[in-house]
DNA sequence: GTCTATAACGTGATAGAC
DNA sequence: GTCTATCACGTTATAGAC
């Protein structure tokens, strides 16, 4: 097992105990004690926490733009399948016991992330809210989706429902999520 | 100062906080320096940390129950209102720098909330959504808000969606929380 | 190059001072 | 009745072993 590997299986762990710890919760010893090793080794591959938790956000940034654009190559012009492969998202955390979608969580503890996560987990939400807007933009051009204000506007509502949902979820019953889902469709007069 | 005003204290210096830090981010050295005395004295007055994390939030439901009540005998009849009072609660916090509305940094921390905080937590979630779906269905009645599906489940998404504005808000900018309440109204249909 | 022993500090909590 | 000295533990991080 090269740098490299070790490397990843450290951002792997440290993905999924995010989801149910959140950055604070999440300790050098809980993702050493995973890999057989004492906590000190993973400042080798990590120095500090901040350097941690920063690669992490970079490489869901990188792995939602995969996911984007293989949608968008793929459903391109279907704009009610791309809502449907967005919402997905906090459902596919959702679905894991006691784990949540990680951008409200790190919402949350907003004043304990190091400046660069901050950042990170901005340009996330940025990404996410520019996407969900092309959507919505093509969905109402087609005549499929419909809904008052600007396509901008509408988009960080949604987002806004969509994270506070993955929240309530995972706080109170999972089924939540998909009740508001429903609800998102129906408002938007989706007939699936 | 008696006992029950030093408790007192104590709750309202951990409700500031608990804005602020969450509560794992809370502790009891960050109170009793507010005070003036030990750390350990807060002890006194709540044995464990549970208990101080129960006490906050049962003092939420009584504070919210009084406001909601407050509210639905002066505007019971305009359902316009209640719902801007509704949407008041959020922007309170939002309004104080590096603060946001606890419920959804309390759903951040479902896995370190003690099991009481957690059932109080959830049940002021659901006078909320109770709260709402009766606003809701006042407002279809005289067709002031337009809707589709029941009011419960809109209630839940309206929830989902002021929660995630609310950490949206505290973590980006806080006119995001205003841009999606003009989108909640609208999506109502409401002139203001 | 990779990992461990250890430090330095913050935490919640107990025992006991006054 | 009210508060402090102290403990046991978990945390991040450094210095240095191999």
């Amino acid at each position: 097992m090269n740098k490299q590997d070790t490397r990843q299986a450290i951002l792997d762990i440290t993905a999924e105990l995010i989801q149910e710890l959140g950055y604070k919760g999440l300790s050098y010893k809980h993702i050493s004690e995973r890999l057989g090793v004492k906590n000190a080794a993973i400042h080798y591959y990590f120095p500090a926490k901040a350097d941690l938790g920063s690669a992490y956000v970079e490489q869901m940034i990188v792995q939602f733009e995969q996911y984007r654009d293989h949608l968008n190559s793929k459903y391109g012009d279907q704009p009610v399948r791309l809502l449907n492969g967005l919402t997905a998202i906090p459902r596919s955390f959702i679905s894991k016991q006691g784990m949540s979608c990680p951008l409200g969580t790190l919402d949350a503890e907003r004043n304990f992330l190091p400046e660069s996560m901050l950042l990170a987990s901005r340009q996330l939400s940025r990404l996410l809210c520019e996407w969900l807007t092309e959507i919505l933009e093509k969905g109402q051009k087609q005549q499929l989706m419909h809904f008052s204000g600007v396509a901008n506007n509408k988009a960080l509502a949604i987002l806004s429902m969509l994270q506070g949902a993955s929240l309530m979820a995972s706080a109170n019953q999972a089924q939540i999520y998909e009740d508001v889902i429903e609800q998102l469709f129906l408002d938007l007069a989706i007939k699936s």
